[in-house]
DNA sequence: CGATCGTTTGACGGTGCTCAATCACCGTGG
DNA sequence: CCACGGTGATTGAGCACCGTCAAACGATCG
């Protein structure tokens, strides 16, 4: 399990209450007595550490308490696909209970914690726990409805637009925990980008370059800041066609041509 | 003129048993009494036809009973990115009730008849009916899973690659069906398909005629035949990086079974 | 039959992949 | 303190696959 003999971690506790891990879903119990009384096991996972891996059985449901975790998946020939990453309050590993196995693997991005609950325990403590429920039930919904963000990153056919998105996808994300849209600390590699967007590694650092040229971000290694929201985001709504030139400063740089007129990407 | 011979709209009842639609899900309902008792209402939606537009309320989350939907986004700038299909047994419009709006739009591709289960009713036929609370747990589960499915196709650098995924993906749906895993009826259109992949439609028009070239397929408009199951997935593997020693067009008609491929005759 | 849509095929230009080299940043140990 | 190896990030050069535009072809329906 986790290691107990470490001096410095003794001051996380092994056990939450029920009422803080739906406070971090972001679902309020209007029960206190019951979710208070009630615990849950919290998991520490080290940075670069594994939640659990792709193809063993599922104990857990977990949900992030703090940190950031990549959910990946190994392809046949060994390619790593980023499938995406979940940070405060999601769901991980609710894709295994259809047939009890871990279709893909987490692996933390940083220092993180977990609650862990018990798959024998939860459709118990569903059935007793009916804010818990709610819970589980929206942020699913949630989730399924967000699994639309990695097709609407790779859909894009320019790579600056599928960085684009990610950006601002990453952005709004920060928006909805309370803290700043414009300043992105962003976990993970260059290459996990990459793979997430469908690119190569190289190209990412070239579509940051770009954007940065064109005055949308300031980026410092794995610190972003978005300088221009708006323009961010009239460019990453270019699906097909390539990115038309960039209004802001005489085009001293590197202006990208359209040949084709302005008519958008209507296709029908 | 006489209606001696007309099923065509009177056969279609407008409520069904439970029993039949746990049938449908694939779950086994151990108690008939009750859900035989309870009666489901049953829609029916032509070819081509809406069962819900994107930013509509959501009334029902609905179960597939008969055809084939393809769930759809339009993105700002009017692209319409497709991002699955949905046949028998499968649920539709889950990934809406977190906010009781669907980010999604679902299409009939045929004339297709669907259960209706009003969310208002969800939670408390879920906690009076066990099996369908978890039939619904399962199938959801499986679909948060299969939602890496678009990411597996989009990964793929080269679009024939794509392609055989795609077609390798509805061949294990078929035979999760019990039909035939070789014989493919793909009700969408090249530019569905396109979508879906993240490529042009002539490209999938392009990769059909060489994957049939090769030997893998025999494709007949809408009607694929997969020939070669092996080859198909050993091509399919090559995420990165493309297509190794493929035959380059040299006047070599047909070159699927030389060289590299040999290898990969292992069960999977 | 004519119209509309879907599918196929062709040609051209461009962008991103591959292969490299270089630089920046660490933690290690001499 | 600096040399050392390792990882991650950046930059460059060439090439070919795919997107765009265009037109022919085929299917379905009224």
């Amino acid at each position: 399990m986790e290691q107990t003999v470490q001096p410095h971690v003794a001051a996380l506790p092994t056990q939450g209450r029920l009422s803080d891990l739906l406070s971090v879903m972001g679902a309020e119990s209007d029960d206190r007595r019951l979710c208070d009384a009630c615990l849950v096991p919290i998991r520490r996972v080290r940075s670069g550490a594994a939640l659990f891996h792709e193809g063993t059985r599922a104990e857990s449901v977990h949900v992030v308490r703090l940190g950031t975790f990549k959910i990946l998946r190994l392809a046949d020939d060994g390619y790593e696909q980023v499938l995406g990453f979940a940070g405060q309050g999601e769901v991980i590993g609710f894709d295994a209970l259809c047939n009890g196995v871990h279709p893909s693997s987490a692996l933390a991005l940083e220092d993180s914690t977990v609650y862990a609950l018990p798959v024998r325990e939860l459709e118990s403590l569903r059935r007793r726990v009916a804010p818990l429920d709610r819970a589980l039930q929206t942020t699913l919904s949630a989730q399924l409805a967000s699994s639309a963000g990695i097709a609407e990153v790779m859909a894009a056919v320019a790579s600056e637009v599928r960085l684009a998105r990610f950006l601002l996808q990453r952005s709004a994300r920060m928006q909805a925990a309370g803290q700043s849209p414009r300043r992105l600390r962003l976990p993970m590699s260059r290459r996990d980008i990459a793979s997430h967007l469908g690119v190569a590694h190289e190209t990412v650092s070239r579509s940051f370059g770009e954007l940065a040229g064109w005055g949308y971000l300031s980026v410092d290694n794995r610190e972003v800041e978005i300088l221009d929201p708006q323009g961010l985001r009239s460019l990453a709504r270019n699906t097909r066609g390539f990115v038309e030139e960039r209004p802001t400063r005489s085009g001293l740089g590197r202006a990208r041509l359209s040949r084709s007129n302005g008519a958008c990407a209507r296709t029908q």
